[in-house]
DNA sequence: CGGAATTTTGAATATCGTCAAAGTGAGTGG
DNA sequence: CCACTCACTTTGACGATATTCAAAATTCCG
């Protein structure tokens, strides 16, 4: 059901190419690989941590208009500047590939271009789903969508009873900037569920959450 | 600069093979062609007219997650149901095609997949542009964007000082849906903008814009 | 011309934002 | 190991913006 990235459309002799045309880069948390606005040299895959994809306004007011996760693919396909601000949450690594090498394999491999379109084409649903979060959804609802989309990117198949627990990859202030609501918000939102026993908050990052059924109530 | 649909990727022998498996639908302002969730029995290019795409909360509040124009594609690849709702906002005209008819001319022409990514990759652009309104801007400066928009879509290059005049395609409670605001809310803007002189109204459908840079400024 | 639908406008209210202060935790260096 | 610092988070009081609900006005269409 996962999808598998660039490199899941590839065969034997493609694979071999592949590893020529494309390097493994370490970025550190709080690293830019693109620039809103500024030219794409490279494409990219993540192999590991948490991308967020970001737009700002002349007054510096920011809003988070997508996450990616291992093995999304990285950078504005057909387009010479970003539209959008990519920045690493956590500490992360990609596989690293230059425009010319990424057209070669495209004319090379015609299923390539079919792995990017449904890569594209889920990202078109899952900004509409975001879409009526941002416009419609009160900052309660918000917050527990936050902590659903999070919950199924762990276990996207997970039980009404089951107990699940991770890190949050975002600040508050990121989840702010991708719920368009203040850290002060988020925090109370956040603090209500605890209160709830809803979810449980172990220093700051880590959450549990203590009823999954309540927690998709609050989703709207 | 103009993308110009499914039919442009297509050279004479195959828009012959196009003719025989599309067929001309009229549909009438309200229709809807696609209900969220509801099975995919064919896709379609639009012709004439503006489509628009929503999602629904169970207890019915709504959002626009986009708005499609000719030549538009619709319907959401490589999957079964859609995930949006589809209804004609005025009188529509589209160009119908089964699946099977797709899924065989995508064989045949691969140049048509290329045309398909091209249009999802713009309705992510276009879906995190307006992320960013929803998430971020005031009132005020929604209401701008979205008479922005539409002055885009009749003169993508329009001047600082052109007059532009049009004819809004939504209704105000559609504007709202679309703006994650409400009726009265987006009433009280246009209201606003107009006592400012930076636009004009004329039987609550027709707008001129008066002062395109005041609006511009607006958008934030 | 008349009735329905849509839009505008007003008053009161709720939600969320702003600003500020206090609290918590991670990392550093003694 | 502890104390200190800095960044982040929580919490509170107050205020602004947009919502709600209702009534009046306008336009559309038969």
């Amino acid at each position: 059901m996962r999808h598998n990235g660039m490199c899941g459309a590839l065969n034997g002799n493609e694979l071999v190419d592949f590893a020529k045309f494309t390097r493994v880069v370490a970025v550190a948390a709080g690293d830019v690989l693109l620039q809103e606005q500024g030219p794409i040299k490279s494409y990219a895959n993540v192999m590991r941590g948490v991308l967020k994809l970001t737009k700002t306004m002349a007054d510096g007011r920011q809003q988070i208009v997508g996450l990616q996760f291992a093995p999304d693919f990285v950078g504005r396909l057909h387009q010479d500047e970003s539209p959008v601000r990519v920045e690493a949450c956590s500490d992360v690594e990609v596989c690293s590939i230059t425009r010319n090498a990424l057209r070669h394999m495209l004319e090379e491999n015609p299923a390539l271009e079919t792995k990017l379109l449904h890569q594209a084409l889920r990202e078109v649903d899952q900004g509409r789903e975001w879409m009526l979060a941002l416009g419609r959804k009160t900052a309660r609802e918000k917050v527990a969508s936050f902590l659903m989309m999070m919950v199924r990117q762990i276990d996207p198949f997970a039980e009404s009873n089951a107990v699940t627990a991770f890190d949050l990859p975002l600040t508050r202030a990121e989840i702010g900037d991708f719920l368009g609501l203040t850290i002060g918000t988020v925090s109370r939102e956040l603090t209500r569920l605890r209160k709830a026993r809803v979810i449980q908050i172990s220093s700051h990052r880590h959450i549990d959450i203590l009823d999954l059924e309540a927690l998709r109530q609050c989703v709207g």
